[in-house]
DNA sequence: GTTTAGGGTTGG
């Protein structure tokens, strides 16, 4: 039935209600309803505009169905549901009882880490674990106490689900159950999670690394596709894997009689060389047997040992060489070791495929030089993987994985033979642009292509320091709950004024977006310790605006997010409409009008070698290249650091004993039309990536477009 | 409403 308001009733009606309200209405008349035809609702409506008509507004809190512990105020003795984040895990193992047993450890905000024990005989109802920082949450566990700590087991209706840990990636619960709750909270606990973990530093660094950054008698985790494997004896099974990298050090051959092979017995010679050997023993045998030649793998705790080892099953007349790497997964459960498959539609799987598709099309198309290569291998073998004065030890070591011509052009060829080609170089660094590292970032924007420097930190400051200069009132929205807010106790002890949703509070999402007016930059950088997303805003003819956007338009941890001035049409609204549950830069742009920037590398680079120099820009690849987004070097001092590092270790200073690095790099050629409208041709580094051999300038698993 | 395991590598 339509109930028709008027007047004031009708103003502070609107301001109060919210959909899902239980409204009482007294003193109102019956009418006809003229709208019956068109809303076919009820022939007669309710007019409330007599004196004595009142209506009231209460709001019915929805009843949350899982209430979730916080792991520090855990009780010995209860059934709990609780959120976490995972710190350690090893996959389900067989116990001498009937089930199989997961294992793991789990942290969440309240800086308390406690154990877990998930007994459960099928494997599918065991968490979906992948990584260190994925997100559990456990329904109807018992405490217990064991050894002074207080512990989590699961107990009867126990139902679990993991997410990835990821930010700003979907929230898609892991599970084989067919019906799970699952609401709007449960996403943004989950986001509130990831947000809390990426701004902590105890959290153990992830094991996963890419063949070609392992090192001999390194531990690591790996992320492969299967391609072949043989039973060698009952405690040993033989997988043949690769993850498109090419390992720096000379991979253990093992050659095994083809009618015991599971899939193809050999691969292109070229192929050959990116696959890895693993010998999988004892306890993980049971489960190897599942796999099929195609699954895409995770193997945890893999251990790369050099030197001559006994290879069980191999005959005499084939001792392993020495010095060669072979990779094992020894028996037991310990650091977690042990295998799973991932899924196909897992982020980490896709990435992992458009590399190996890259490799095959690229194969596909070079197949015509397959015979020159199968005949004289020693052509290519691993210049850029022994030679010594290539490279000093701990530094990095180039390989474009993806060559579209197996031997290095000179620099005089490449600029012979013009635009629209592909090229291998093998080239050293003369010098690189911009002199000033910190300045090769810089925020672009997709749309129209504009490229900017990142504004300094003194600019910003000014821009928020002339915003709160003008301290006219302004009309919040309405759908804005404003107030002043005291700053958490620091050295700054004034209040300046905040504008939350008011849709957003009623629905206790009270850290999820905050409007600030009239604070200084340093306030609005404190205030993300506190609130997902920040953004300040100023008064401008009466209405709320946001700054100038030379300024970042949102704070989101330590990340700042920068609006295009070209192509953004700045109007406040609720950054959610109906169905949007999650609030990031994404939603907070285009509930904005933002054209949202993105931060890129960009680096030109002179590269010489004995026939002649060329320029070149380092752009669309440059995240492959140093192995770090652009987005953390904005956001991450360590990462940017990294970056400067590896520049500066390809290219030494004059002064410096250093010597100057062959590089193994991919280039692309095109033609672009220069200020005077002549054409020109440019040269891009292309599919190639840093691998490095000291831990700390690993490069992490990234795709190549 | 039971039991299992209770993280911590050198091993082919």
């Amino acid at each position: 039935i339509n109930v028709i308001l008027q007047g004031t009733l009708a103003q502070d009606f609107s301001q109060s209600v919210h959909q899902g309200d239980v409204v009482a209405a007294s003193g109102f008349t019956v009418g006809k309803s003229p709208t019956r035809l068109r809303d076919k609702l009820h022939p007669f409506n309710l007019q409330l505009s007599g004196d004595h008509a009142c209506v009231f507004v209460s709001r019915v809190t929805k009843v949350p169905k899982y209430m979730y512990v916080r792991l520090k105020d855990l009780k010995p003795g209860t059934v709990v549901n609780v959120y976490g984040v995972v710190v350690f895990f090893k996959q389900p193992f067989r116990t001498r009882g009937t089930d199989f047993c997961s294992s793991l450890k789990i942290t969440d905000q309240s800086n308390q880490s406690v154990f877990c024990t998930i007994f459960c005989e099928k494997l599918e109802d065991h968490p979906k674990i992948f990584q260190i920082g994925d997100i559990i949450r456990l329904h109807r566990v018992k405490t217990q106490f064991f050894n002074d700590s207080i512990m989590l087991v699961n107990t009867f209706g126990f139902s679990v689900v993991t997410f990835d840990g990821g930010e700003g990636g979907p929230v898609e619960p892991r599970t084989s159950c067919q019906k799970f709750h699952f609401d709007e909270t449960d996403g943004s606990t989950v986001e509130e999670l990831r947000a809390w973990a990426a701004g902590q530093v105890k959290m153990p660094p992830s094991p996963l690394m890419r063949l070609s950054a392992v090192q001999p008698t390194n531990y690591f985790d790996l992320t492969c596709q299967l391609l072949a494997k043989a039973s060698i004896d009952s405690t040993c099974t033989l997988l043949r894997v690769w993850d498109g990298s090419r390992c720096a050090h000379t991979l253990l051959k093992v050659n095994i009689s083809p009618d015991i092979i599971e899939g193809p017995p050999s691969f292109s010679a070229r192929k050959e060389e990116l696959i890895a050997n693993i010998l999988v023993y004892d306890n993980h045998v049971e489960f190897t047997r599942q796999l099929k030649p195609g699954d895409f793998l995770r193997l945890y705790n893999l251990r790369a040992i050099p030197g001559s080892q006994k290879v069980p099953g191999l005959p005499s007349s084939q001792p392993a060489e020495l010095h060669h790497l072979s990779f094992h997964l020894h028996g037991g459960t310990a650091y977690g070791r042990g295998l799973r498959i991932l899924p196909e539609n897992s982020s980490d799987v896709q990435e992992l495929k458009r590399v190996l598709d890259l490799f095959e099309d690229d194969e596909l198309n070079n197949s015509y030089l397959m015979d020159t290569w199968s005949t004289t291998p020693e052509s290519s073998a691993g210049e850029n993987r022994t030679s010594k004065n290539l490279w000093p030890a701990a530094a990095a070591a180039f390989h474009p994985e993806v060559f579209t011509k197996q031997h290095p052009e000179q620099l005089s060829e490449v600029r012979r033979a013009g635009p629209g080609g592909v090229h291998h170089v093998r080239v050293q660094l003369r010098s690189y642009e911009p002199q000033k590292l910190h300045q090769l970032l810089k925020l672009y924007c997709s749309k129209c292509s504009s490229m900017q420097d990142v504004p300094d930190e003194e600019l910003v400051e000014n821009l928020f320091s002339q915003a709160s200069r003008s301290p006219v009132p302004c009309d919040p929205p309405p759908w804005a709950l404003s107030g002043m807010a005291r700053l958490p106790p620091g050295p700054l002890k004034r209040t300046l004024s905040i504008h939350m949703s008011k849709q957003l509070v009623s629905e206790g999402k009270t850290t999820q977006l905050i409007f600030i007016m009239g604070s200084s930059l340093e306030e609005a950088i404190q205030l993300t310790s506190g609130y997902q997303n920040v953004v300040p805003v100023m008064s401008s003819g009466g209405h709320m605006t946001l700054l100038d956007l030379s300024a970042p338009f949102l704070f989101r941890g330590r990340k700042r997010f920068y609006g295009c001035r070209n192509c953004s049409d700045v109007v406040i609204k609720e950054p959610w409409g109906n169905g949007v549950e999650l609030i990031n830069e994404k939603t907070i742009a285009e509930a904005f009008g933002i054209q949202l920037m993105q931060f890129v590398f960009l680096m030109k680079f002179k590269l010489q070698d004995a026939t002649d120099s060329l320029d070149v820009f380092l752009f669309r690849d440059a995240e492959l290249f140093f192995g770090v987004t652009a987005e953390d070097a904005a956001a991450n001092q360590e990462a940017q650091s990294r970056v400067c590092r590896m520049v500066e270790s390809i290219c030494p200073p004059e002064d410096s004993t250093g010597e100057r690095p062959w590089l193994h790099l991919c280039l692309v050629s095109y033609s672009r039309e220069d200020d005077f409208g002549q054409n020109q041709t440019c040269y891009q580094i292309c599919h190639s990536a840093i691998a490095s051999s000291s831990p700390d300038l690993q490069a992490p698993f990234h795709p190549p477009f």
